[in-house]
RNA sequence: GCGGAAAUAGCUCAGUUGGUAGAGCACGACCUUGCCAAGGUCGGGGUCGCGAGUUCGAGUCUCGUUUUCCGCUCCA
């Protein structure tokens, strides 16, 4: 099957099965958002609970938290998102192709240090070993003309980005002659201020309100609550925060189903350590985060890491974990080690120290920073990926079931009597009632048990009960094994023991 | 944001040179059957994405608009 159409169907099977809702569907929609149905919520909490568990249970030193999305603006100014999130853009009109107009004027400032280096290079070779190059630097004139011009124009540049002026942007462009690598013309837009964060503002009265953001990552509510959790929680370096939570981001495209959604869910860990050994944690974190998602048992070949060349500018080290989705490997995770960036720059713009003593080393210091960052829509969309199966049964029909882990399928356990009489609706009724407290389960009695079972598949439960004039005299019944469609007598009173043991968050965990 | 394509029942789609909207599956009730998507009877459900225009008359033609898909572009 061609990738794209299976795209296609795991986006239908989504909806016709209540995982994934286009928002607002019945009023058009609106771009990029969409709502978790009745089986997306529960497969989305599992997940969640996976992640959670695995890292607050499993570790005495992490512990969660759940920071607010309005947060103080200067945090934003601080972390740098202000300014990283505000990118001016121009379009060519020949070309129709769209550029930053900070990095085409940074292209031609760079232009100009090439020059130099061209001319430098000339004269080296021309005078061999008897060039000094730091004079000729100093002298040469064609060499002062390119620094004059290029200096101007960094000043122009500079103070045009400062001012957050826009035509002078544009203008700089102009004067420069900068052409389109595409086209080769002039023709450009006006520059465009696309502001990647969504603002609202807060405060009922116009004049005492204040602009505040929807915060675009979680990751600073953890940093800004450093303090609080390390003094309250008593917590020794190393340690980490964990936290769920929503982000936005108003992307200029956002595409490809939930994989790009301008409000999505994060999980986020941030594990302080000593400085020095940021390394080896990031290492360790690399290889604790890939266990975690390969324990899911989809196989080793669906996941890569993909390290970061070009790192960000608070980062020292950087990987993604990408998983093999249809339309190719594409991140699902970040892992990063921060640096001290995050708290130093808390602790200048708010005037606070934030400094941890350690008291084996008998000093203070600003603890490093190891991220992990997981998005639980990628995550889930990786899930359903994973799971969709088309299977040709021997009759040679199709059936389309998802083999979800069982630990991570929205419903557990389907009761359905095989027929809808002789009492068996009661006793399957009566089972359910047992089981409720530790399974999400199922009644259903519509339909022959086969379409009944193909429903189920379709949804992904791992498990269905059937109830036949047999249970009535001996109280065992049928257990139906999703993926093997084979089926083992069972007495009821055992079945909370043998569910619980392959369904369980805690089987998987136990896996790790 | 640009270019291309599409939008008709819950889903997949048909609908002729413009003439009052259909199928299969799904859904609900009842009957029959009973371990891998069974059969029968009856029933519910559509201002044809939305808004204009042309026309005696528009699902069908024209324009605008919204949403989705594909390709660019963007993704600290």
């Amino acid at each position: 099957m061609a990738q794209e159409d299976l795209f296609k169907k795991l986006v239908s099977h989504c909806k016709e099965y209540g995982f994934v809702f286009p928002s607002s569907e019945i009023y058009d929609g609106l771009a990029a958002v969409y709502d978790y149905g009745q089986n997306g919520v529960e497969l989305k909490n599992n997940i969640k609970k996976y992640w959670w568990d695995s890292m607050v249970l499993l570790h005495e030193n992490i512990v969660g938290l759940d920071s607010s999305i309005f947060m103080h603006p200067t945090i934003w100014k601080a972390s740098g998102h202000i300014d990283a999130f505000n990118d001016p853009l121009i379009d060519n009109k020949d070309s129709k192709k769209r550029y930053r107009a900070d990095v085409l004027v940074e292209d031609q400032i760079a232009k100009y240090d090439d020059k130099i280096n061209k001319e430098v290079a000339k004269a080296a070779k021309k005078f061999g070993d008897a060039f000094d190059e730091k004079k000729f630097r100093a002298t040469n004139p064609r060499i002062l003309e390119h620094i004059s011009k290029r200096d101007a124009l960094h000043e122009c540049y500079k103070k045009a980005m400062n001012d957050n002026d826009l035509n002078e942007l544009r203008q700089i462009i102009i004067d420069e002659g900068i052409v389109c690598p595409i086209s080769g013309t002039k023709n450009w837009t006006d520059v465009r201020q696309f502001n990647l964060m969504f603002s609202t503002e807060m405060g009922s009265t116009s004049e005492g309100s204040m602009k505040v953001y929807l915060r675009p990552e979680t990751a600073q509510g953890i940093f800004v609550n450093f303090l609080n959790v390390q003094k309250t929680g008593r917590m020794k370096i190393p340690f980490g925060i964990a936290q769920i939570g929503k982000a936005f981001r108003n992307e200029i495209v956002a595409r490809q189903f939930i994989f790009r959604m301008r409000e999505f869910e994060q999980m986020e860990m941030q594990f302080f350590v000593r400085p020095g050994t940021e390394m080896e944690w990031f290492k360790k974190w690399k290889e604790n985060r890939m266990r975690w998602h390969q324990n899911l048992g989809f196989g080793a070949d669906c996941y890569r890491f993909h390290d970061h060349e070009k790192l960000a500018h608070y980062a020292n080290a950087a990987t993604d974990i990408e998983y093999l989705m249809p339309f190719g490997f594409k991140e699902v995770e970040g892992i990063h080690s921060r640096t001290d960036f995050d708290l130093s720059q808390h602790e200048k713009f708010s005037g606070k120290s934030i400094k941890y003593f350690d008291a084996e080393l008998n000093k203070s210091y600003t603890p490093y920073d190891i991220e992990t960052s997981i998005g639980v829509d990628r995550m889930f969309l990786s899930v359903i990926c994973a799971a969709y199966h088309e299977e040709i049964l021997e009759n040679g029909e199709t059936r389309v079931v998802m083999k979800f882990p069982p630990a991570l399928a929205p419903v557990k356990l389907a009761v359905l009597p095989l027929v809808k009489k002789d009492g068996l609706p009661e006793k399957a009724c009566e089972i359910i009632d047992d089981l409720k407290f530790h399974f999400h389960c199922q009644y259903e009695e519509k339909d022959s048990i086969g379409k009944r079972y193909r429903r189920q598949d379709a949804i992904g439960t791992p498990y269905c009960v059937t109830v036949d004039h047999d249970t009535l005299k001996d109280n065992t019944v049928t257990l139906r094994d999703r993926d093997t469609m084979k089926q083992e007598r069972v007495a009821i009173d055992k079945l909370n023991d043998i569910i619980a043991e392959r369904v369980s968050i805690t089987s998987l965990l136990k896996k790790l």
